[in-house]
DNA sequence: GAGTTTGAAACT
DNA sequence: CAGTTTCAAACTC
């Protein structure tokens, strides 16, 4: 392989050493000259390593290069695509040029290239600002464009090929309502370019589920997935810092992101077009850029899809590791990760539940059987932590039907053409059902509710009234994920519409209690591992945060916080009479706590009072085991002390940490289990969520091995609630 | 579906 | 920290 690469190689820099010049002429010339296809072929076919290992520069050059090659090839030289193209190339070219001569005229065209109106070719009008403007609104833009009915739906190659030319075009226009107009041609679009490619169906459909509300959302999905196919993420730092140097050093880093969205996007455009066609070039580095500042804006609307997204991200990211590992990769290989993953795909997932992931404590708490599968469904299949949303919630295509039956299953089938990853997929619909529009009646949403969460907790509905959604009481808010249709809520301001508020809101509680939206249950890795009876185990392993404090419902129904976990009474329990099935407060076993429980109830009482203290010694050192966060605490912390809602905002202004979307997952019920470290966390609500998503995306082994509570731990077992660390 | 019960969350 | 109030879920009818 290397050998003919880098005969070709020299080939082409034979030809590139013409480039600058040639450049040059092309850009004052719309036409595209031929032999930049040509060498765009041999770049190409070569790939990245040979470049590369001259230049770091050239890793993006290289990129480029494969993308404009492919441009190239499918759109015909004549075509107008090509115009806006020549900068590519010409940034193609220059990063050969640059490797070999670094010459100065070609960082000069470069520029003007890059510039907005550095696409010579028709495409180029628009001044740089705005170009700049539409980098940052980004694909959205480029993908509506493909999309776009106004461009030339018949593509030679491919409809996306055109597309990249016709974002040009879009970008040119930028008038927002130019991109509402392009956003509805896109959706549209979408479904037409579904027949063409799975990709795109899988996308659209994810979008027809309805996550996202914006297409910049699904869009940010696919950057993800896309993502996921990544043959070299250093590509994509490596493009980043060619950039800066092709803008020039005076360029501050966001001015030079936003062009390189725009001619990633177009080449995302292109490649994504065709996936399967065009997949050999990796299209993946740009679409890490996107996929980042698309997940940024999409993460901050709505904090499950962030979690999921980030899940998945990782997810994606492991897997296009493995992938990219190989060199030339196959395009099957990619297309059957595509495939894979498209399940999770962002779309898929998000756009049906949010963010199984995040906070959602209560989710975290109540498990049920369903959920516990789904996660084990998707740790199984994709080692993953995709946190499964269980409440499947109703697609908004399904229609109110959405019953978790039908969501399930509906979603399995829509949104996954492959019915082998289905695992996944089952996770997938009930994430993102929470999500969906508004437009489901409430009442509808209470029944499905009701039976959801009778099988099912997965998705959070609320049905506040005077909380506005902004308190502990909404489990919605109290879960850190957005209210959504399926909520009957009043007055709600839990919506990202009012993100703000919502992220004040949430300071103000975590000032309070910093643990608030901290997992409630916390669960021992024993417990996640076990399929079968979670019940079971998880009394055993997992326990409750903080302890409930009930006094008539003996712990037996889920007004009980740890019952509702499915988790046993622990010291931290003020409980009276407790007879939790799971494991009362004493310790005693549920099977003995329905024996003694009828003898005991009167006794239990004063009992347990008394009791407690005695049984606190023992539980003490069972609480070792729940607190294996001594330990663990520092890494989560460290990742990000971050609440989905509050997370949020960092994400949108830097690239979501791993930790970030880990936690998503992580924070899901479902991953709950799966992560079964959690328990470890316990004596640090915070840590606890931290560390969960730490879990599920760096962290797993590390704390998988650490999860055993025997770590020293430090809570107060007496007092219900754990001083809150203080963040950070 | 309405009303009651319950316990967490919020407030004082 | 303790007591009270508020709130919404859970439950019952």
């Amino acid at each position: 392989m290397d050998t003919p690469e880098k005969t070709q190689i020299t080939t082409s820099l034979s030809k590139f050493e013409d480039s600058p010049i040639f450049n040059y002429i092309n850009s004052l010339s719309p036409i595209k000259p031929v032999k930049s296809v040509h060498i765009t072929q041999a770049l190409h076919s070569l790939s990245f390593g040979s470049l590369p290992s001259i230049f770091t520069s050239p890793h993006l050059s290289s990129n480029k290069e494969s993308r404009f090659l492919r441009r190239h090839h499918y759109s015909d030289p004549s075509k107008s695509e090509f115009s806006s193209e020549n900068g590519n190339k010409v940034s193609s070219d220059e990063g050969t040029a640059l490797d070999v001569a670094q010459s100065y005229d070609n960082s000069a065209e470069l520029q003007e290239n890059f510039n907005p109106g550095a696409s010579i070719g028709e495409v180029s009008v628009e001044p740089p600002s705005e170009d700049l403007r539409f980098a940052v609104e980004l694909p959205r833009r480029l993908k509506y464009g493909c999309g776009s009915p106004e461009y030339d739906p018949t593509p030679r190659c491919g409809p996306q090929i055109d597309c990249s030319s016709e974002l040009a075009g879009i970008s040119r226009k930028c008038s927002p309502e130019r991109e509402m107009h392009l956003q509805r041609v896109y959706q549209a679009e979408q479904r037409k370019e579904a027949t063409d490619c799975d990709w795109e169906s899988l996308i659209s459909d994810s979008n027809d589920l309805l996550i996202f509300n914006s297409p910049t959302d699904t869009e940010a999905f696919k950057g993800l997935m896309q993502k996921s196919l990544d043959l070299g993420t250093s590509f994509s730092a490596s493009l980043g810092e060619v950039h800066k140097v092709q803008i020039g050093p005076s360029t501050q880093p966001g001015e030079t992101i936003v062009p390189k969205e725009i001619n990633q996007k177009r080449d995302n455009l292109a490649d994504n077009g065709n996936p399967n066609e065009c997949t050999t070039s990796n299209p993946n580095e740009d679409v890490d850029n996107e996929a980042v500042s698309i997940l940024h804006r999409g993460i901050r609307r709505r904090c499950l899809d962030f979690e999921t997204a980030g899940a998945r991200r990782k997810n994606l990211g492991d897997s296009s590791n493995l992938t990219t590992s190989v060199g030339g990769q196959s395009d099957e290989k990619i297309a059957s990760i595509d495939k894979r993953f498209v399940p999770f795909k962002p779309g898929s997932d998000s756009s049906r539940c949010v963010l199984p992931g995040i906070g959602l404590h209560l989710n975290a708490l109540a498990i049920t059987s369903k959920d516990s599968k789904n996660v084990k469904h998707e740790t199984l299949s994709s080692g993953i932590s995709v946190p499964s949303t269980v409440a499947p919630c109703p697609s908004q295509n399904s229609g109110q039907e959405l019953n978790e039956s039908l969501s399930l299953a509906s979603t399995d089938i829509d949104i996954d053409p492959t019915e082998n990853e289905a695992p996944f997929v089952e996770d997938v619909p009930q994430a993102s059902a929470c999500l969906v529009t508004e437009e489901f009646n409430h009442s509808s949403a209470k029944k499905k509710r009701r039976k959801l969460e009778g099988e099912s907790e997965a998705c959070k509905r609320c049905n506040c009234k005077k909380s506005k959604c902004l308190k502990l009481y909404c489990e919605c808010f109290a879960a850190g994920v957005y209210c959504i249709e399926p909520c009957s809520c009043q007055e709600c301001f839990n919506k990202p519409i009012h993100e703000d508020t919502v992220l004040s809101t949430r300071k103000q509680i975590e000032s309070r209690n910093p643990l608030a939206f901290a997992p409630k249950v916390i669960r021992s890795s024993e417990t996640a591992t076990e399929v079968g009876d979670e019940s079971s185990k998880t009394p055993a392993s997992a326990r409750h945060k903080r302890g409930c404090n009930c006094k008539k419902s003996s712990c037996l129904k889920k007004y009980c916080e740890c019952y509702q976990g499915g988790v046993g009474c622990s010291i931290n329990c003020r409980c009276e009479g407790c007879k939790n099935a799971f494991g009362r407060k004493d310790g005693s076993a549920p099977a003995e706590i329905e024996a003694e429980a009828e003898t005991e109830d009167e006794t239990e009482g004063h009992e347990k009072s008394g009791v407690d203290k005695i049984s606190q010694k023992t539980e003490i050192q069972n609480n070792e085991e729940q607190n294996p966060n001594s330990a663990l605490p520092m890494t989560p912390l460290a990742f990000c002390r971050a609440r989905p809602l509050l997370q949020l905002p960092f994400s949108s202004k830097s690239k979501p940490p791993r930790s970030f979307l880990s936690i998503g997952s992580s924070s899901g019920l479902y991953t709950s289990q799966k992560y079964g470290k959690p328990n470890i966390l316990r004596p640090q609500p915070k840590f606890e969520t931290q560390v969960q998503t730490i879990h599920d995306d760096d962290m797993p082994e590390i704390l998988r091995g650490n999860y055993s509570p025997s770590n020293g731990i430090k809570t107060s077992p007496n007092s219900k609630r754990v001083s809150p660390p203080h963040s950070i």
